[in-house]
DNA sequence: ACAAAATACCCTCAATTGCGGTATAGTTTT
DNA sequence: AAAACTATACCGCAATTGAGGGTATTTTGT
């Protein structure tokens, strides 16, 4: 018989605690480990329950649900976070995501769903709400717009490779240095780059690649 | 009595085609308004069915489905399209989701789950199976990390615009030119600026307040 | 095998930039 | 009222960069 998959739920609202607590240790498969309803002594709390996944609640007092998922995952990597909101902003499914949360779910979803989304997170992947997931969508398309159709300006590897250490900011003398070409073949290079991008200075490619990704 | 979701079917594999279309037929809810094994003709052939949701294969002959999504999307955004794919490439699905789909699901997903998947959609919601999720979540985290505790570097409004124009590759003559402001003034606003920011040229300068977000 | 790229190197000159200063007027904070 | 900060402006000097010209190997594609 396979182990139990190990929760610890941080909820605020002891009803909606008790009632987690309740679903879990009431099917085969799941233990609840830990229930608390803040994030104080998070991680002595963590450390005695040791769970495979978290089931946090995002909006608590004191410590919020993002600050303890960064510091969970800081601690122990390999435990899975599945965030809950009864939110669904923009801004905070980005911070959850930025934190290291592997899932984020409604708090309108189903016993049966919530089960399935630990059981998914448990196992490697990523568990969401068709909502979020669709403001993900939107989010990644604002923040990453311009990779459709990536021009190619044909650059060489040579070239990328210059071009790149340009993008981290080190001037040219110091890139002839570290790839052991002369100053001046670098340059030459260079030329060749602000050519192939159709740009006249440092800045214009360094600002160039990084916005179109070529780099 | 509710009106049936109308899908139609872009996949190359004439069983999986066959089989897909038993099976919207077959529920209750669902009716398959076309199927086709190519994206020949694909303007046609969607002006020709008119679903609510289409369901496509990304790896086929010709035009692929990355293209045809796009394609599709362009002509008719209220079309929800769900990406269904055997490969789980990060490339892929980025492009995918540039591209403007509303959901990506892999081809292992159990017919219960693929039905699910097409209403998510159809409800202005998004699909994804767990691994995908997973991935796009990698991928998030990539693309966007230094969003989390944006450090304020305290420019004030004429040093971020400044450094705006910089990042936009023009040069502090022009810079000058354009604000109204003495050549040497905008240097000195400069300096000011790479002191902030603890660089020491306009590329680092630009490279980052881009990647940190800063303009 | 040959042409076309890509790679590597060099030079000069003018423009731009980085770094060190200084200075005045106005505003905000203490 | 003094101190601190902001916005504005200038100078000189050295270093870096951009623009224009070269030349000579080595791959690569066909």
């Amino acid at each position: 018989m396979p182990t139990d998959v190990k929760v610890t739920i941080f909820e605020d609202n002891p009803i909606m605690l008790d009632a987690y607590k309740a679903i879990l240790n009431g099917i085969d498969g799941y233990t609840c480990v830990g229930s608390y309803s803040n994030c104080d002594n998070l991680q002595h709390n963590i450390e005695r329950s040791m769970p495979d996944v978290v089931l946090m609640d995002i909006e608590m007092y004191g410590i919020n649900g993002i600050q303890a998922t960064q510091t969970i995952k800081q601690l122990y990597p390999q435990i899975k976070i599945l965030i809950q909101t009864v939110f669904e902003e923009d801004d905070k499914i980005f911070d959850a995501l930025c934190a290291g949360a592997n899932g984020y779910i409604t708090k309108n979803t189903s016993p049966v769903k919530m089960l399935e989304a630990i059981n998914d997170v448990h196992n490697g992947g990523s568990a969401m709400s068709p909502t979020i997931a669709a403001k993900m969508f939107t989010l990644f398309k604002k923040i990453a717009p311009p990779t459709i159709t990536p021009t190619n300006y044909h650059l060489t590897d040579r070239e990328k490779e210059i071009l790149t250490l340009m993008v981290d900011g080190m001037p040219m003398p110091k890139v002839a240095e570290k790839i052991f070409l002369s100053y001046e073949t670098v340059r030459t290079y260079v030329k060749s780059i602000y050519n192939k991008l159709h740009v006249a200075s440092a800045t214009e490619a360094v600002s160039k690649s990084i916005k179109e990704r070529i780099v």
